[in-house]
DNA sequence: CTGGTTGCAAACTCTTTGCAATCCT
DNA sequence: AGGATTGCAAAGAGTTTGCAACCAG
């Protein structure tokens, strides 16, 4: 947490109290979170403010952007273990997949790769019945 | 195409004029297009019918949903070879990616994977310099 | 004929921005 | 102090829906 404000701090940006705050919520949440879902966590900071603040911190390379199946633009702490999701179609229920393939892609294309999304979506073991 | 047109009356829904439409430029488009665009080509045709149209398609398994790193929504018809693709972040130049996971996924899950996504975002051999 | 479909208009939802007041450093 | 940042309000953009006129089967 202490070097996640230092990234905030080295940037220039300043570290105010909705920054702090917002900061946290990333930090603390084992999922990507919405900008609705972390506007719902922290009430009284302004959307407007949560949306700057997230687009502030995905500048600096501190959160990153993903698109699950359900079309939603979640975010995540960058420095959190990097991970891809399972949605469950039916429940919402959102799992991890410990697996990444992009170096298999590097080696097949010519583009230099900065961002990718892999997302599933199905129905979990609950919603299968 | 003739199978395509097969696949919406089976379906029961009608082959009506704009159906027809946008399903040629579905059939003749080598990339995955966004209702927006698919709506430029077809200017006679109402967006809202342009909507209504890929949704129904996309109801009745004939096309499915891309979302790539620049947040569009693209749709692209399932019959077409199946891709996943790097879209340049400089210029918008998108390539085609013939590799897919899925199956790998699938071992290592117990959800019923329905839908997925993979998708790059990188600069291209042209835009690195 | 007649229910499904279209076009138009409007409602929604989500995203983004201008600006005066306020807050960090 | 002074520029960066916030909250509020409103503008934009994209998505979705109601409804009367219209069309394919």
């Amino acid at each position: 947490m202490e070097n996640l404000i230092e990234i905030v701090k080295g940037s220039g940006a300043k570290l105010t109290s909705p920054r702090k705050k917002v900061l946290e919520k990333l930090y603390h949440s084992e999922l990507p979170l919405t900008l609705k879902e972390i506007h719902n966590e922290c009430k009284d900071i302004d959307f407007a403010s949560v949306y700057r603040t997230i687009k502030l911190f995905n500048e600096i390379g501190l959160v990153d952007e993903i698109t699950f199946a359900d079309k939603k633009i979640r975010y995540e702490l960058v420095s959190n273990l990097h991970n891809h999701h399972i949605i469950c179609s039916n429940c919402g229920e959102i799992e991890k997949v410990p697996i990444c393939f992009v170096s298999e892609i590097k080696k097949i294309t010519k583009y230099k790769i900065t961002k990718h999304t892999l997302e599933f979506m199905g129905l979990c073991p609950n919603c299968q019945n």
